[in-house]
RNA sequence: GCCCUUGUAGCUCAGUUGGCAGAGCACAUCCUUGGUAAGGAUGAGGUCACCGGUUCAAUCCCGGUCAAGGGCUCCA
């Protein structure tokens, strides 16, 4: 089975490979004078870049996905032929393509150099590829875009254009359905529509309003991570937004992540500096409270806002901002129990994300990368911990070899969603670095004087970034626990205000997020814009419902359920609509 | 940051080949008191992102700035 998924993957690789050459073919025959760069598959079509006098539109794409089809139905034969380098530079100096001979020019002595024919176009590629044109049975080109020449900011731009091919029609409509569906769910967009938040864009890009709605939201997200905390033994701590730039000079930031950083204000002759990172108020706080083993470990938690210079093409949404909080936390521990930590670690992250109905999860351990601090034992013994307690959690996992952090490895959890994307949430750092930086010690059980080691990790990674994640994964639609708004209690007249309002009190003071709707319309408008608002339940109350101390239930997905007596209602309600960390007491 | 595209009412979007700015929804007032996705009427609402230039006249043409979208790169 596994073969037979890689097979077909490869398959489809070469697919979209033949599809790619198929639209340089198409190019060079629409816009003669455009010089070709490169044409790879990707892991959801394939895209070929050009240089150009101008850039392509809409309609240069019709007509070159035109003649793309017609380059199909010619079904050119796909040749492959080795040739020598000579023949090879002395063949794309005569077509005229620079990004080529760059490419030979690349290319080691000892390597065979091929090319691939079809039809009137020629192209440098080692392969492989379907038989003919003729074996591309659906193909679409999506998007334009440029990008630099090997992808080196100071290489010239070129012009990107994107597509897709697929084995069938069929596949490619599925496919193309999926795109619609990644729109129709874009948290963007449902995040003006539910009034969730706001981006500052001209008051500053990439901040965050969280409006009322998406506060209460990211207030219930909050609490149960407070909780859960506490009952895990964490200690919740506040810090500072801003420190002097000394503390981030001692912590070694200011020399490995000035770029990401803001730049440092000058009040009374001093350099502060907005911070990106909480860890070094931690230490501090770690400095002022643990002096003996007889302390450790100590968990330091903090929903700790922090604001990172992002470029401002990088921003988007809550997927990417410039200012956020992460739910943060730094455990010091003796090194001893560091794998006992990171275990407990990895059942925190269950616990805490496994309400959240993701699909499923997979665990990467990245190791150490070029640009790093710390001695080869550290690092070996730090990588070691990691990998036995995911073997000890019985935790199935893959290395991500070089893509630790500079100051130790780490790792990274990622979750697929309700459409099968990954996200990466959780992670979970090895720190050596910090506690020699700020010299932390403690006592031993012998009465030594050792350095502790210090564990970073977050779950939700940052709460603006999770908040956005949630959105896409429920389609605004959240869960009633999790939901701004719980219950919608409607009026069908104005006579049945007053019993509705008592309704909405006696919800509220139980603390459920009721609201009503009494205004003067037909029922029917109010149901349709309380389903529009993705209100999980509306409680409808009439002259039945009155009469006899009753509600009539409907749900967002359209269950109705008639004239339930209103202890019934409230009390099978109050089961459902909080987490089971806080089932039975009403004031978390 | 760079390339391309875009910026018109609270929202979604028309529009003017340069001559007083338009719709739907939302909002306000009134009529209607209606049983599970839109009852009706009236009204208010805009420095056409911002700054400058060309012109008798600029929302429209030109330049710049800011922001958004798609990418490159980077990442929570």
């Amino acid at each position: 089975m596994k073969q037979q998924d890689s097979q077909k993957h490869s398959s489809l690789v070469a697919l979209r490979h033949s599809a790619a050459h198929t639209l340089a073919q198409a190019v060079k025959k629409l816009f003669p004078t455009a010089q070709v760069g490169v044409g790879p598959a990707t892991e959801e079509g394939f895209y070929y870049d050009f240089r150009y006098e101008r850039p392509f539109t809409p309609e240069d794409l019709e007509r070159i996905e035109s003649e793309m089809k017609s380059v199909i139905r010619a079904s050119f034969p796909i040749v492959r032929r080795p040739v020598s380098r000579s023949e090879a530079t002395a063949l794309f100096s005569g077509l005229g393509e620079p990004f080529k001979l760059e490419l030979i020019q690349g290319i080691p002595d000892e390597a065979e150099i091929t090319v691939y024919e079809q039809g009137e176009f020629v192209d440098l590629c080692r392969g492989p590829h379907v038989p003919s044109t003729g074996d591309i049975p659906a193909v679409k080109l999506l998007s334009t875009s440029s990008a630099y020449w090997k992808g080196i900011e100071s290489n010239p731009s070129l012009q990107r254009i994107y597509g897709t091919a697929f084995e069938s029609e069929g596949d490619l409509d599925a496919y193309l359905k999926q795109l619609e569906e990644i729109q129709k769910r874009d948290h963007r967009k449902l995040g003006k529509e539910l009034d969730l938040f706001r981006t500052l864009d001209e008051k500053g890009a990439g901040l965050v309003l969280w409006l009322p709605k998406g506060s209460q939201v990211r207030r219930t997200l909050e609490d149960l991570w407070k909780t859960l905390h506490d009952q895990h033994g964490y200690r919740y701590v506040y810090t500072p937004h801003i420190a002097r730039l000394d503390l981030w000079k001692q912590s070694g930031h200011w020399d490995y992540y000035r770029d990401s950083m803001f730049k440092p204000m000058e009040t009374e002759g001093t350099s502060y500096e907005l911070k990106p990172m909480n860890c070094p108020f931690h230490i501090l706080i770690f400095k002022e409270s643990v002096q003996s083993y007889r302390d450790l470990p100590i968990r330091l938690s903090e929903l700790g806002t922090v604001y990172r210079y992002e470029r401002s093409g990088t921003l988007h949404g809550l997927m990417r901002v410039r200012g956020f909080t992460q739910d943060d936390a730094h455990i010091f521990c003796k090194p001893e129990d560091l794998s006992d930590e990171i275990q407990k670690v990895l059942a925190l992250v269950d616990q805490m994300i496994g309400r959240f109905g993701f699909q499923d999860r997979t665990v990467f351990l990245s190791t150490r990368p070029d640009k790093s601090v710390g001695s080869d034992e550290n690092w070996a013994m730090a990588t070691d911990a990691l990998k036995s307690a995911l073997e000890q959690a019985n935790v199935p996992y893959e290395i991500d070899p070089g893509e630790g952090v500079f100051y130790g490895p780490k790792i990274d959890i990622k979750f697929h969603d309700a459409i099968g994307r990954a996200w990466q949430l959780s992670t979970i750092q090895v720190d050596f670095n910090l506690p020699e930086k700020f010299d932390l010690t403690y006592r031993n059980a012998k009465g030594e004087v050792a350095r502790p080691i210090m564990i970073h990790r977050a779950l939700f990674g940052s709460i603006e970034r999770f908040f956005g994640i949630l959105i896409e994964h429920y389609m605004g639609a959240f869960p009633l626990w999790l939901a701004p708004e719980q219950v919608r209690v409607m009026s069908l007249a104005d006579r049945h205000i007053p019993y509705a309002q008592a309704l909405v009190d006696r919800l509220k003071s139980l603390r459920v997020r009721a609201e009503g709707d009494f205004r003067n319309e037909k029922i029917g408008f109010k149901i349709r814009e309380a389903q529009l608002w993705k209100v999980p339940e509306m409680w409808i109350v009439g002259d039945r419902e009155v009469q006899e101390n009753r509600v009539s239930l409907r749900t967002r997905e359209g269950e109705k359920s008639d004239l339930i007596p209103q202890e019934t209602a409230v009390g099978d309600l109050l089961a459902r609509c909080r987490p089971a960390e806080w089932a039975g007491n009403p004031w978390p």
